[in-house]
DNA sequence: CCCTGATTCGC
DNA sequence: GCGAATCAGG
């Protein structure tokens, strides 16, 4: 398809009226990207319609970005399907709280810690509750840790393991805890 | 799925 | 310059 001028102020006077790229193109015996690309090139007659946000456009730089033979392109690059994945898999984890909910009227503390110092946490452990390692914990289980504090940190660092309100990281009587008010 | 527009790149 | 392919997104 060879573009006259006429053609081209014909089309860009039915896109800023409003028709899709579709519509024109019917017109035209040509397809919506034809339209498009045509749009494109000629962005001062056809005004743009859509903002495209800053972490599209980032994704389509460094796509078009060459790359060495061989590698691929990094999947992280593709912003909102990483999002998505994300949000699924949050959807996915499962929540299992392995023990009733403990209230913050009446948590019964284990007796005694690990050392008997004010920084060893260990002394806030839960009477009922096994405490379990940090990796193993679900989504509404309790991560106040149950270790010295200098020492807290790794994947089998015992923590409290109770059952958490949704999505919270503590359980009601840790939450206490770290508000201070125990 | 349907649809929309935007961009890239081989032709 | 053109537009198919492919992208993000409603």
């Amino acid at each position: 398809m060879n573009w006259s001028d006429a053609d081209i102020a014909s089309a860009a006077k039915l896109w800023t009226e409003g028709h899709s790229a579709t519509v024109i193109g019917k017109r035209f015996k040509a397809t919506r990207n034809a339209i498009l690309g045509l749009a494109h090139r000629n962005r001062a007659l056809f005004p743009e319609r859509t903002k495209r946000s800053l972490t599209t456009v980032t994704a389509q730089v460094q796509r078009s970005v060459p790359r060495p033979a061989g590698q691929q392109r990094l999947k992280s690059v593709n912003v909102p399907a990483l999002r998505k994945a994300r949000a699924a898999s949050v959807e996915a984890r499962p929540s299992v709280p392995m023990v009733p909910p403990v209230t913050p009227e009446s948590p019964r503390w284990a007796e005694g810690s690990e050392t008997g110092a004010r920084s060893d946490l260990s002394r806030f452990r839960l009477a009922d509750v096994e405490p379990r390692p940090f990796l193993s914990l679900g989504r509404d289980q309790c991560r106040f840790p149950l270790v010295a504090f200098e020492a807290a940190s790794g994947p089998d660092m015992p923590c409290c393991g109770a059952a958490t309100d949704l999505l919270k990281s503590y359980c009601a009587a840790h939450r206490d805890v770290m508000a201070g008010r125990v």
